[in-house]
DNA sequence: ATGGTCGGCAACCGA
């Protein structure tokens, strides 16, 4: 089983992209994030005639979440509200006996901001809701832009960032939440050198050329599913294409 | 070389 994870940063502007990587790469699963289109506008047709069923949910210019499958997603789900506020951030679903959720977490603007607050909030509802709802045993499949680096490895530059939004920590206090409920970080169990991102800021000229990056995309698994992984890896290929996204896609094969 | 991010969506906001 091979599953990805992509912040498209709109499915429109990213079509090309997204359906040529799914030709050239076959993933069972396909996690996006930041599709910026509302569910009526959504390209079904286009992700059908690829082979893929659909589940979506998005809302006008901001947020928005699919997940490309080969099989239908069962039991799905598309609202996780937090603080009264209903974001398209959230979706969950069962593959045949793998239950999966994609998540598009608040990026957070700035410590100290309501913002960064609801971030916190988000990430400390999700942790519940998991909890709640899932065993550590079973597998599930947790993946998406966390828009958190967890450690120095997965930031260009921590000495500068440290404490900013995606490298503070009380962000990865709630990460580590995270790993301490029993999920795994796929990629990291596989890939443990090299200065390897998911994600380039625009606004830095020649970011990605220069590999300034972050690595804040995740696929995390519980361990029986861990257990199967065999590798995991950044599709960085897919950045080079004629309009990039400013993240790429995040891959991991399961046995 | 006298500039320098994108996307959505219609003036800026968000990332």
């Amino acid at each position: 089983m091979k599953v990805a994870t992509f912040n498209a940063n709109s499915i429109r502007a990213r079509l090309p992209v997204i359906l040529g990587w799914l030709k050239r790469e076959a993933p069972d699963i396909l996690f996006l994030q930041e599709t910026k289109v509302q569910d009526v506008d959504f390209p079904v047709d286009s992700v059908k005639a690829a082979g893929y069923h659909a589940v979506f949910r998005g809302q006008k210019s901001y947020n928005g979440v699919a997940v490309l499958s080969k099989s239908p997603l069962t039991d799905v789900e598309t609202s996780l509200p937090v603080e009264d506020v209903d974001e398209a951030r959230f979706i969950s679903g069962r593959a045949g006996d793998i239950h999966v959720i994609n998540v598009y977490v608040p990026q957070g603007f700035e410590p100290g901001s309501d913002k960064f607050r609801f971030k916190l909030a988000w990430l400390d509802h999700l942790l519940r809701h998991i909890a709640d709802y899932y065993d550590p045993s079973s597998p599930l499949l947790t993946a998406g832009d966390l828009n958190v680096a967890f450690t120095e490895m997965d930031l260009f530059d921590p000495e500068g960032f440290r404490g900013k939004v995606g490298f503070h920590p009380d962000e990865q206090a709630l990460l580590r939440r995270f790993f301490d409920w029993g999920l795994v970080d796929i990629f990291r169990k596989h890939v443990t050198e090299g200065d390897e991102y998911t994600f380039w800021d625009y606004r830095i000229p020649n970011g990605f050329k220069r590999n300034m990056g972050w690595r804040i995309d995740y696929i995390l698994a519980t361990a029986p599913l861990a257990e199967r992984s065999r590798s995991a890896w950044i599709d960085k290929k897919a950045r080079a294409m004629p309009k990039p996204s400013d993240h790429t896609f995040l891959v991991a094969e399961f046995e």
